[in-house]
DNA sequence: GGTCCTTTAGTGGTCTGATCACTTTGAAAC
DNA sequence: GTTTCAAAGTGATCAGACCACTAAAGGACC
């Protein structure tokens, strides 16, 4: 177990190695073949390794969303925060819009503008599914601006963070879309950020993102009176208590 | 497999409730003991339960530590880049900062206090083991204050990434603390930032931090041509390609 | 009566060896 | 040349045994 994963971390088995068969490798480590697949199943629950029937073991490349799965289990037993979830997801995006400011390219800028215009349609309607269509859009947009940074980890991670919210928090973020007056601001907002990115304005587009959440949580605040989380300038909860 | 995972997500079993025991279990899922305990390994590296050495099987409550390090892990096989992880450390420290403003106690700007004057003490000396003393103060300095902001997320997403960090790029890492010049750098604007923190100054704080960062990237592009990443205001990398 | 030690039952940890199931390969049959 | 099928290699599972650890019951000693 310690050896398998000291090695992947080492680099020295990379995505898409085949690993020694099962009886060869126990003979190797000294362990039974039955601890060594205690091992292996393990591993492959976190999605390092996929045992192939009648193939072999194979180091894999976990995907993000399978990440979040795991995530997803593991958190869900925990008395998770959704305001510290919602504040990590603002701590990568503010960070990430400066980054598209630098690296977006003008394909990665069109689909930002393809998904504002999606979500400009969802806004004039109001049917009951309106709001699922509208946080679809929403997060097409958002997931574009992360895409566009070009940083593999900055993707990983707000993959995470965005599977947690969704699958933990659905109905409450939907309801950021039924709610009638949420559109005019936030469309406004949007349209503004992707401005500045094309612009290259970093520091702008970092302020408005920032304003963005302000917005957010201003809204959920006023119609839901808990559904806050604390961003740049919104400040739900007071000091700490020590200890 | 499926059938525990589905009996905790249901919440039948809960943290801290004793399963039956292997034997007896395995004969009620009509299955061996060996594949059982295949599945209770697997779910063991999740946390999701426990196994004690003569005393039953055990379901937890998962520890962010642990969940952090198995993060770590599939984070270590992303094909990302130094300088992709080193951003988002940038991302989540200057938005860290900012909730530290709002939420540090006394206790907290005490611990950062303590750090920079270990770090002060490291700075006088010279000698060999000197790097890692001052990357363990910095550290300590950091983590002081991610930790401060009371945000499990945060400080869960922040261990994972300087996790990642120390074990992949300990090397260079602790060349920027064996640079002469680096030191007054550094050390002036930790105070800074202290000092902001302390006085809940948070757009103060968060510049000061964006910065901090910045200083870090010429200090290790002056010195090695290659250690930089991108930091706020410092961008080595030219647009991306279309993909 | 109380304290300490030993024993014992219950449990997870590991090992061994066999058999079943899946996949690929190459030889044989056509 | 194509098809068929048998064999080899591999993971999947099983059964039974034994080891190691823990806690509680029981007895020995004070």
């Amino acid at each position: 177990m310690q050896f398998l994963t000291s090695e992947i971390e080492a680099g020295r088995l990379r995505p898409g190695d085949r690993l020694k068969p099962e009886r060869e490798l126990a003979v190797e480590l000294n362990v039974s073949r039955g601890s060594l697949r205690e091992a292996l199943k393990a591993l492959e629950m976190l999605n390092v390794v996929e045992l192939r029937h009648g193939l072999g073991v194979y180091v894999t490349l976990p995907q993000p969303q399978v990440l979040s799965r795991i995530f997803g289990t593991l958190i869900s037993m925990q008395p998770s925060q959704s305001e510290d979830i919602m504040d990590a997801r603002v701590a990568l995006e503010c960070h990430a819009v400066r980054l598209a400011c630098r690296n977006a390219t003008r394909r990665d800028i069109d689909r930002m503008r393809r998904a504002l215009e999606s979500l400009d349609m969802q806004a004039g309607e109001s049917g009951s599914r309106n709001g699922e269509h509208g946080a679809e859009a929403d997060h097409e947009f958002h997931s574009a601006i992360v895409e566009s940074t070009g940083n593999a980890t900055l993707v990983f991670l707000y993959s995470a963070i965005t599977g947690l919210l969704k699958r933990g928090h659905h109905e409450r973020w939907l309801s950021l879309f039924s709610i009638q007056d949420s559109w005019l601001a936030l469309n406004d907002v949007h349209e503004r950020i992707l401005e500045a990115i094309a612009a290259r304005d970093e520091d702008r587009a970092a302020a408005i993102m920032a304003e963005h959440f302000d917005v957010i949580a201003k809204i959920l605040a006023k119609h839901q009176g808990q559904g806050r989380f604390a961003s740049i300038a919104f400040r739900p909860r007071g000091p700490r208590q020590p200890g």
